[in-house]
RNA sequence: GUGGGUAUAGCUCAGCUGGUUAGAGCGCCAGGUUGUGGCCCUGGAGGCCGAGAGUUCGAAUCUCUCUACUCACCCCA
């Protein structure tokens, strides 16, 4: 036996309509908000991420999946969605669409970490990526867009939690500010804070040891370090947000893991699903565009784990939709081929009709019928035939019809309709 | 990378201090007489008891090693 590999899940077929529910109101949602579905290959030059994730995080130095192919290529499975979009921006010139060019995706991302609950090796994001606008207002809009979606899935628990940690100017002075301050309680700071003070001491404001926490805790904020255009932008989310009476929280200590923001950076978090979890983080990545090869170019998205989605969905009780079931299930009694053709025929007039082809005995046809959740239920035999009539059972209260063999399709439209 | 937990049927699990052919519920398949599902009853299929080594007359059960899975931390979606 082979098993399948850690951290990997297959999706199956009792569990394929909570995706299909949570992938149609992502497709209306885009629609609502005029998205633009983008798809990029799964895997890239390692190059891509390399330059574009940044090559201090910790998603490039031990969690990428990278591999030589046999054209001696360094090869990466792609492990976040928006390094291969701005990579297809530039290579296909569409700066040149109108602007703001709003697109979505939905992709596998690997990331080589230690599995457990919410978190794969493998999983799926909805990812927004939004070109061209600077506003204060695209970036609430890009937050609307998830809000909207996590609305029309029933989930109303995530918290939003926004900051804005700056443009590189203004972080260099705010890093500074940071290294001065650790470094007079170096001391007292965890074995692993002591490092990260030489390397990202950004990355202390994050840690969880209790001492850390504390003197985290009194460290500089990077709000008070934002230069003039950082900040007005800054205050511009916070009013909209405001006047859209949408609610947040600023989290000074939000920092998040990718290199490649500036000014907002903002999260989704839930606590439904075990531990806390983000369930959709993102935010603006002006420099990217330039930084990856193209002519410089605002933008602002988010990515949001679609596991992480059903498991809240779950969490909460929320409905993933009716499991799809059979209109019509035609039983026959050695008539089975006349079942089967009808059942085709019905079919090729947009019912979604069913019937037995493992030769069953008429009383496993029902028993089938009922596992499958038809809704109704038809014998075809020898005298249906000659009459060209059948009784048509509702399987809800049992009770019967007789239809003619003409006129099914009506009958089971119409019953749809009511 | 750091720490816990668990491995027995497709699923959820029982198997006490080692003792014949390893169990239940659910699910699956078939039947309970002639052409009708759900409830009930009967039967059947399905397990190298995660792998290897050891202790023993005898191991699913005790010991060790390995492996897999899982949960939490770190980080993230």
């Amino acid at each position: 036996m082979i098993n399948i590999m850690k951290g990997t899940k297959d999706l199956l077929p009792q569990e394929s309509y909570k995706w299909d529910k949570i992938e149609s109101e992502i497709r209306e949602v885009a629609r609502l908000f005029n998205l633009k579905k983008i798809a990029t290959p799964t895997f890239e030059h390692t190059e891509l991420f390399l330059r574009g994730v940044g090559d201090t995080t910790d998603i490039v130095n031990k969690e990428m999946y990278t591999f030589e192919d046999k054209g001696g290529r360094s090869v990466t499975l792609k492990p976040e969605g928006t390094a291969g979009v701005v990579r297809s921006f530039i290579e296909n010139g569409l700066s040149q669409l109108p602007m703001p060019l709003k697109m979505y995706y939905e992709t596998p991302v690997f990331r080589y970490e230690r599995p457990q609950a919410g978190r794969l090796r493998e999983h799926h994001q909805f990812g927004v990526e939004i070109y061209g606008a600077d506003s204060p207002e695209q970036d609430v809009e890009v937050m609307m867009i998830a809000r909207s979606l996590f609305a029309r899935l029933g989930i109303t628990s995530p918290e939003l939690h926004i900051n804005s940690i700056g443009c590189p100017t203004c972080r260099k002075g705010y890093n500074e500010a940071l290294k001065k301050y650790f470094a007079s309680k170096e001391e007292e700071l965890c074995p692993t804070c002591r490092e990260r003070l030489q390397k990202n001491a950004l990355r202390i404001l994050d840690c969880k040891e209790e001492k850390c926490a504390l003197i985290a805790a009194n460290a500089p904020s990077v709000l008070d370090y934002l230069c003039e255009d950082c900040r007005t932008h800054h205050e511009g989310v916070k009013n909209l947000l405001d006047k859209a009476e949408i609610p947040y929280s600023v989290d000074d200590r939000i920092v998040r893991g990718l290199d490649y923001y500036t000014k907002t950076v903002f999260e989704f978090v839930v606590t439904d699903i075990g531990a806390k979890s983000t369930v959709c983080g993102g935010g603006r990545y002006n420099n990217l565009v330039e930084q990856i090869g193209g002519k410089p170019c605002p933008a602002v998205g988010f990515g949001m784990g679609i596991e992480r989605l059903v498991l809240t969905m779950a969490a909460v009780g929320a409905s993933f939709g009716e499991v799809p079931s059979p209109d019509l299930f035609l039983a026959n009694i050695g008539a089975a081929d006349e079942a089967f053709l009808l059942t085709q025929k019905l079919r090729a007039q947009g019912i979604n009709a069913e019937c037995d082809t493992m030769r069953r005995s008429l009383k496993a046809q029902m028993k089938l019928a009922d596992k499958l959740a038809a809704k109704y239920t038809a014998v075809i035999g020898e005298s249906e035939l000659q009459q060209g009539k059948l009784k048509v059972k509702q399987m809800s209260d049992g009770s019967e019809e007789e239809v003619a063999l003409s006129s099914l399709v009506n009958y089971i439209n119409q019953k749809k309709k009511a």
